[in-house]
Parts: structure tokens; C-alpha cells; sequence
DNA sequence: TTTGGTTGTAACTATTGACATTACAACTCT
DNA sequence: AGAGTTGTAATGTCAATAGTTACAACCAAA
């Protein structure tokens, strides 16, 4: 199991833009070369954080800039809009009623899978896409 | 994207073998009984425990044991079991080296992507077997 | 030593999701 | 009106999950 890559993708998007947004127009066909993807696939994630609030997107004329300050747009906001799973952990369906465990597993489990859940999101918070920025544009 | 339900599987078996081993042969269709899924399924699972010294099998005769202690399985010996793979988040492969974003993509994100699996599997520690079938008694 | 129950594994199928790609209608500025 | 762009549908490929059947190998007890 992994997380897709639109994660990634999403990520490097808003790396881009929140860089160069003043002095170019940021089109899906501009990111898709830095990305090396498909320009549909930069169309899609970008339309996921639109939706999410995280960008706004010019139609017609095109480009993408971000909709609020880069230091209030954590990874856990960019995981959340291309990861549309509401939970992490697939639980089978049909355990035994008649069985003590079966009867019992659900309740015992699913509050430690929220927990294991809720680190990783918690962690995801701890990064803003503005730390991104600044630590590309040291490396750069 | 969600875990494959061999994790919850997994889980649900050990705690079976926990509660039930000095009472009963536990084997693959006694478990699968339990969970409500193929026997099958359950061999496999419970052959990936083995590899990983969780379990050990009778084979011939049949039946599943505890290889360790209760108090010294946690999930995250039970994830890494059955969930093989390395690495939790899927990196886009070819960003352009040519674009500044595309040539420290990587760097930047790698050192955060490894801490947010981290907390994930830290608090997979948390809990161990012993706790799961402690609490499974109380509420039977 | 045979028999019965069990495991390990291969093979097949169905379903789902990821991702790349082509195509085109709709939109907006010049 | 035209050019460039977005949104989205359709299609194809690939890999993973999961259920199922089948059977050789194995071991203990009768």
C-alpha cells in the first residue's frame, strides 16, 4: 500500500507556484513540465485544490495562484484535498457475531486505528507549504 | 487510498490464537470462521505472521501459536508484517531537473515525508496484543 | 502403514484504483 | 472572432486486493 502520488504532485504544484506566480502565468501545460506529467493530471490535482480552497484557478484565461498566505497552508491541508479516503484503515466487513473476538473487535480496534490515524495528520500539520519555499529557495 | 484489510486481518487472528490457543487447535478454517473470510486468505496472512516471528505453525497437524509473548507484539510488528511495503508515500518519479523546484523537490520533501511515517508507526507502538485481548475480555 | 485433517501454494477471476493520453466543449481576454 | 486555457469524459494499461478452487506435501494417530 501507498499513498498515490498526487500527494507529491499536489505538493510540488504549490511549491511552483507559490514561487513564481508573480512573473509567469501558472498554467496546467508550465507545471506539468517541471512535474514531468501529463498536463490532464496537473488539471485534476489542481481542480482538487481549488475545491479545497487551497488555490484559485482563472478560467478562460488560465493560471493558478494560491487563495490564502503560504504560511496557513499546511501538508495536512494538501493531503486532505487530493486523499479523499475518510479513513485509513480497511477494516473487513463481516466478522462472526457468534464469536466473542468477532463480536468485539470493532470497538476494541477502532478507536487505536483513529489514534495511529490522527499522528500521522498531526505530523502533517507540523509543515507549512511557506517552509517549503524558503527551504527550496536556499537550495537553489 | 486505504491499507489492504490484511492488517485487521492479521489483527483479528492473533487476537483469536491470543484468547483460544490453550483451548483449541487454531486453524485457518476456526479463524476464518471468525473473520468471515476464505481460509485461504487466512493461511496466507497467517503465513506472513510466520515469516515475521509472530506466530509459529504446526504443519501437517495444523494450528497456529503465539511465537512471543503477547506484551511484546505491538501493531506496528503486525502492520510491518503483512504491509511490505518500504515506503508509505509515493514520490512522482522524474521532476525536471532543469526547473528549481524540480531539482529540490525531493530534498526538501523526503526528511518530512520520513518523519509523518515515523509518528504513524511510533504510535503504532502504543499498543500491544496483550491490551487488545485484555480489553476483548472485558467487553465478552 | 495407511488414513484424515491440515498447510502451503499455484492458478484463475473479478474488481478497483492509479496514471497516461486523446479529444473536445466551454470559457475569457484581446 | 480567435487564441489559449480549463474542465471533463472516454479509453487503455497496469498493479493490487480479494475470493475461490484445486492439489501436492506433510504429520500424527489409529
Amino acid at each position: 500500500m501507498q499513498f498515490s502520488s498526487r500527494f507529491t504532485i499536489a505538493t510540488h504544484i504549490l511549491v511552483c507556484v507559490a514561487m513564481f506566480q508573480e512573473e509567469q502565468k501558472m498554467t496546467s501545460n508550465f507545471l506539468a513540465g517541471s512535474i514531468q506529467v501529463n498536463p490532464v493530471v496537473v488539471r485534476n490535482v489542481l481542480g482538487q485544490l481549488s475545491d479545497a480552497g487551497i488555490v484559485g484557478i482563472r478560467a478562460g484565461v488560465g493560471g493558478a495562484f494560491l487563495a490564502k498566505p503560504a504560511e496557513d497552508i499546511t501538508l495536512l491541508d494538501i493531503f486532505k484535498a487530493v486523499e479523499k479516503e475518510e479513513a485509513l484503515f480497511h477494516f473487513h466487513e463481516n466478522p462472526n457475531p457468534l464469536c466473542p473476538v468477532g463480536r468485539n473487535i470493532h470497538s476494541v480496534m477502532d478507536e487505536r486505528l483513529e489514534e495511529i490515524q490522527n499522528a500521522m495528520e498531526q505530523q502533517m500539520t507540523e509543515t507549512t507549504l511557506a517552509q517549503l519555499v524558503s527551504e527550496t529557495k536556499d537550495r537553489a
